[in-house]
DNA sequence: CTCTGTGAACATCTTCACAGCT
DNA sequence: AGCTGTGAAGATGTTCACAGAG
């Protein structure tokens, strides 16, 4: 399998959210056409993204709806339970925790950490929050492969090295700043900061008369 | 001015995160190079996106922080202060609300709305939490011209247009889905399930050995 | 001699357009 | 006929490498 982009990770993420919507209504099949318009982008990146795992349309017909499903939700790893450790019990920790695409997806969350004493011992869901220093104890115990990292700017790039020696393989960063992902942690990082101030360039440049923006769609 | 790219502007924003920092520290002088290092990209990169908006760097030298620090709030147009509307007040708006990057660059919240009765009237910070059918009016009076859109998916698309109507003119969006922005408005949208499945799909296909990923930096 | 600014090469992503399966 | 799968073209973004300013 040659390498697949980013890009188009993405999109399939998108695109199972809408074949799980369209399942539950009872369609059977789909055609790349009304999937893209679903999905806000065109039907020959539709089938272009889909096209690099395999093919697995009908031509003349579209794609069988809960096949698709399925493989997109295996393409995304979706079918097995990942369990997550939240590092930084604050407002967007808090955020992430609750959000339904969070536990809806198979993503669990099995320990919640801060290094605020005033913070520790309080009930998160189902979790008490901890001292950090228990990480890498708990994150071999509980086999967490996930972290999300909503610690301040200062604090970031330690924290995600004593997640990496505690074995965790895969990081959601909502620091501002980029991190040095070390050896076999996969970094993925969200800054609000930089989005906001896309939006500060595009309103500061295209002022008088409209003008479209992107990312997700348009 | 030729169009500018998207990926040059988010990284512009981080360049002045670092440029600030080195500021408050009394560096006078930066290299590309060291810019570079700072943000975890490239020289080329850096020169690359600086040279788009005019030659203000010194052969030989570098670049003169505090001018080029000015040079990039007047292009992010941070210079003026932006009003912001917050529409959803669950925990990603209250989590975005206190957010130090939003009020530390000029970014300043004017209102928080949401239909639950229930949160209508409670206090965040020095503005309470009004039904949506303020808005149209609030929007115009406060002059707002940027709104967080957090709302669940099912109203997300009306919200906009509602926002829309209200004159906003430029939108952040959560919900998890492409939103067709209406004439004259620019949506930027977060998408904290794709960042997460976009993880889960690194783990599911890179997973006995190392690898690396990206997005803001490895 | 250092470090910028930039054309040219390269890489990645998107769109087009059509051959070919059903 | 309808719709997929895909090469080829086009657009956008990144890296290289060097001429030339200071």
């Amino acid at each position: 399998m040659k390498a697949v982009g980013e890009s188009s990770i993405r999109r399939l993420s998108l695109y199972l959210r809408f074949l799980d919507a369209e399942d539950a209504r009872g369609r059977r099949t789909i055609s790349s056409e009304a999937l893209a318009a679903l999905a806000g982008t065109t039907s020959a990146q539709v089938r272009k993204d889909l096209s690099q795992f395999g093919s697995f349309g009908i031509r003349g017909t579209g794609y069988d709806l809960p096949a698709l499903r399925g493989r997109l939700r295996e393409i995304l790893g979706l079918e097995r339970e990942r369990r997550v450790v939240i590092v930084g019990a604050g407002k967007i920790g808090a955020a992430l925790a609750q959000y339904p695409g969070f536990g809806d997806r198979g993503f669990r969350v099995v320990g919640v950490y801060d290094a605020d004493p005033a913070k520790i011992g309080s009930r998160w869901g189902s979790v008490r929050v901890q001292s950090p220093t228990k990480l890498a104890a708990d994150v071999k115990r509980l086999d967490a492969q996930i972290a999300v990292l909503a610690v301040p700017a200062g604090v970031a790039q330690t924290m995600l090295e004593l997640l990496a020696r505690a074995g965790v393989r895969a990081v959601l960063n909502f620091a501002p700043i980029p991190l040095a992902a070390p050896r076999g942690v996969i970094v993925q990082s969200v800054n609000m900061a930089q989005e906001l101030e896309a939006l500060s360039y595009a309103l500061a440049h295209a002022p008088p008369t409209p003008v479209r923006r992107r990312r997700g769609r348009d």
